[in-house]
DNA sequence: AAGCCGGGGCG
DNA sequence: CGCCCAGGCTT
C-alpha cells in the first residue's frame, strides 16, 4: 500500500536520512506512481532540443493545461530557430498572447538570435552554456539539458519541491531549496533522468490536487499581488493596443516595446499625481 | 531577499 | 474573491 511505503519513508528518512533503502524506497513510490499515472504531454514525445526548449519558456509560471495549445501553435508558425530569429517580434507577441509574461516571447526571440550569432544555431548541449542564454535560468538550463540531453544535473521546480517537502519534510515549515537540492542530486534516477524528472514532476502535480499545496511550506514561497489594478494589468492593456495599431510592424518601436510601455505607465501615473487624469482599477480615465 | 514581470481557471 | 502556475531578472 502506498500510504504505508511513505510513513514508512519518512520514518526511515529521519533515523537514516538518504540511506540506500530510503533512496530506492523513494525511487518506488515515484516510480510506481508514474507508471498508472505518466501525463501524455506534447513534448515529451519529442527530442528536439528547440521544441523542449520552448515549451520549457512557455511552463515558466504557466499550468500546463494552458500551454498545450499554444505550443503547438508556436512550433507550427515557428518550427525551428532560424524562423524564430528571422521572425519581426510583433508576430511572435501576437502568437503569444494570452499566455502572459510577454517578457518571455521577447527574450524566446532575443535567444534565437543568439543562438544564431554564437552557436551556430543549436542550443547548447551544456547547462552552464544554456545558462548563459537570456530567459534560461538555473533550472531551465538544467530541464532542457535533462529533457533534450539525458543529463542528470539536479533542479528544482514548484513541483519537485512539493515532492522533498511533503515527503522528506513533513513536518518542517520555510524549507530553503539549498535544503532540498542535495536531496534532489541523491535520490536521482540515473538510468533515464529524462524519465525520472517526468515522474518527479507527475508525482508533485499529483500532491497538489490531493493535498494543501506543501509548497506553500517554501522558504520561497510568495503570493503574487492581485493583478486588477495592478501595473501588469495596465501593461496587458497597453501591450494590446499597441499591437492593434497597422503599423507596429516597424522593428523601431517592437524592440523598445518594454521600454515604452514602462515610459506610458509612469506618464500615466505621473499625469494623475497633477490631478490631469485619475487612474480607477487599472484604466485610464479622463475625467 | 524581495518585487516585479500576465493571464486564466478553479474552488 | 483568493489561489496558483515546469521561473527569470533586477534591485
Amino acid at each position: 500500500m502506498t500510504t504505508e511505503r511513505i510513513s514508512r519513508l519518512g520514518h526511515l528518512f529521519r533515523q537514516e536520512r538518504l540511506s540506500t533503502e530510503v533512496t530506492d524506497l523513494f525511487r518506488e513510490i515515484i516510480n510506481d506512481h508514474y507508471r498508472e499515472n505518466a501525463r501524455i504531454l506534447p513534448w515529451r514525445s519529442t527530442f528536439d532540443p528547440y521544441a523542449i526548449y520552448v515549451s520549457e519558456v512557455m511552463l515558466q509560471q504557466t499550468q500546463v493545461e494552458r500551454v498545450r495549445v499554444k505550443y503547438e501553435e508556436f512550433l507550427a508558425r515557428f518550427p525551428d530557430i532560424t524562423t524564430l530569429a528571422g521572425a519581426p517580434l510583433h508576430e511572435v507577441l501576437a502568437v503569444w498572447q494570452g499566455l502572459g509574461y510577454n517578457r518571455r516571447a521577447v527574450l524566446l526571440k532575443k535567444c534565437a538570435e543568439t543562438l544564431m550569432e554564437r552557436f551556430n544555431g543549436t542550443l547548447p548541449s551544456a547547462a552552464e552554456a544554456l545558462e548563459t542564454l537570456p530567459g534560461i535560468g538555473h533550472y531551465t538550463a538544467r530541464a532542457i539539458a535533462a529533457f533534450a540531453f539525458g543529463a542528470a544535473a539536479p533542479f528544482i521546480e514548484t513541483n519537485i519541491r512539493t515532492v522533498f517537502i511533503h515527503l522528506f519534510l513533513p513536518d518542517r515549515d520555510r524549507v530553503h531549496d539549498r535544503e532540498i537540492l542535495p536531496l534532489v542530486e541523491g535520490t536521482i534516477d540515473h538510468t533515464d533522468p529524462r524519465r525520472w524528472y517526468y515522474a518527479l514532476m507527475d508525482y508533485g502535480a499529483h500532491l497538489k490536487r490531493t493535498h494543501v499545496n506543501p509548497s506553500r511550506r517554501s522558504a520561497h514561497h510568495t503570493r503574487q499581488a492581485p493583478f486588477k489594478g495592478s501595473n501588469r494589468e495596465l501593461r496587458s492593456r497597453i501591450l494590446r493596443a499597441v499591437m492593434a495599431q497597422p503599423g507596429i510592424s516597424g522593428a523601431g518601436l517592437a524592440d523598445q516595446l518594454d521600454t515604452a510601455i514602462t515610459a506610458v505607465i509612469d506618464n500615466l501615473q505621473q499625469m494623475e499625481s497633477e490631478g490631469l487624469i485619475t487612474l480607477q482599477q487599472g484604466l485610464c480615465r479622463i475625467p
